[in-house]
DNA sequence: CACCCGGATTGGTCTATGCCAATCTATCAA
DNA sequence: TTGATAGATTGGCATAGACCAATCCGGGTG
């Protein structure tokens, strides 16, 4: 197996921060690629899959640190305030945008409804411990009067839709697959543009069968982890419409 | 929003290549270079991300492709099989090792066997149509007769487990994060080091509630999306001693 | 003391270039 | 026809260097 170079830094600085904690400051760039007798492009290559595993993080101007070992799980994302809340994290949202939009075809038929039907569209920002994880934008289907207002008192978009629409969750389907963060992503993510992200798409569904929310997040893939726990047969029915 | 010239790169690659079919040839990276006036660098960082993407795919040697819009998924990995038979890519899998091993601190925690106990240790690499799509190393307790010959007899581990040993799989729990490849993860998956993996740990539960097996996974990013349906509620009890 | 500003530091991007490794192709020989 | 071989092509790795952008720090100013 030929190894590169790189590759070998990336262990060189495993070493290193071995020793270190989170928070602590990894040589410069130019002092790494001296004392390896590389190239600085070199190290940064070493670096950047370092980051994208969630050892070290980064920032420009100010240097390159030991990350925390901070990799947060949820077992299911309609319970993602209180997964954060039990493992000690601060759990937030900040609330983008929030409108009524005419579906596309796409959206149509996830959400099961006619194109062109007007449907809720949400957009937030998930935090924990003020920092941000994920980016996700629902769309609901059906009348939700005073939304905004109902999801501003609420805080949480599944409360909301128990709480004041009388809809309940039954079943939900999440797939989940990687995607590289481009710049607008990596803005609000406050992570590296080409960084892996867990792309999430889940369909809610209310015990009528009926589509409640279509839902796509994305999330900082070196901060957390996706958990499902499945019942092996029953539950292995698909949801009709919900794969591409 | 201050959008690096790679980036710029990238979508004009993507413009390039958005009448073209898969498996169709791309301008070699020096032509590319020029004709967008940058550097080489530039169209390889460009390249890099479109590949993880799954948006194209590249040999040394042979040049840069457009890649097959082929993304694989299955809803449950105890019938990857079937998911992947049922949507037309024939499924296969190659033992790498088969043995028995004695469980270390983490995998004697993972079983709920004492540590030092012997289990079984499977090493596969999954392919669907010749191709590899996962690297997986699964871990079974208790006394498993002759199981490599009844595993090579049946291909399935499901499949034997159930039918040699009686033992079924009655829930499973995936944690799912990401990962980035390493060279020997390269070198079996067929791509590149430092692409962007989906990392599954599976934790199988019989109807008991003992624990059956305890698996990891290293699926290509680029090719694959993991399905998991949840019921709200009832099933969100986590499996002790699963997570980390 | 609080504030502002300018230089030094550090990561972020891009260039130009060289050589290596895998592949393909055209040629030549058996 | 078959097979080996040498050269050309293409991606893979690494270098050295330049400049930009964000941050930090220290000195000066009010």
């Amino acid at each position: 197996m030929k190894v590169p170079k790189y590759f070998h830094v990336k262990s060189q600085i495993l070493a290193l921060i071995a020793d270190l904690g989170p928070g602590d400051p990894v040589p410069t760039e130019r002092d790494l690629a001296e004392t390896f007798a590389t190239s600085r492009t070199t190290v940064r290559k070493a670096i950047a899959e370092l980051v994208a595993d969630g050892r070290l993080v980064h920032t420009q101007g100010r240097g390159t640190f030991v990350a925390e070992p901070k990799l947060m799980q949820v077992r299911q994302l309609t319970s993602f305030s209180q997964d954060l809340t039990s493992e000690g994290w601060r759990p937030g949202s900040v609330v983008l945008d929030i409108a009524e939009v005419a579906a596309d075809a796409e959206l149509a038929a996830r959400l099961r409804v006619p194109e062109g039907a007007r449907v809720h569209r949400v957009e937030r920002l998930r935090t924990a411990a003020d920092e941000p994880i994920a980016h996700e934008v629902a769309h609901l289907p059906g009348p939700l009067p005073r939304l905004a207002e109902e999801l501003d008192r609420l805080g949480s978009l599944y409360a909301t839709l128990r709480e004041c629409y009388d809809i309940e969750l039954a079943l939900v389907e999440d797939t989940v697959e990687t995607a590289v963060a481009d710049p607008q992503q990596a803005a609000l993510l406050g992570c590296d543009t080409g960084q892996p992200l867990l792309l999430i798409h889940r369909t809610g569904l209310d015990v009528d069968g009926t589509v409640v929310e279509w839902t796509r997040s994305v999330f900082r893939g070196d901060r957390f982890r996706f958990v499902a726990l499945q019942r092996v047969g029953a539950d292995a029915v698909p949801v009709a419409g919900a794969s591409k």
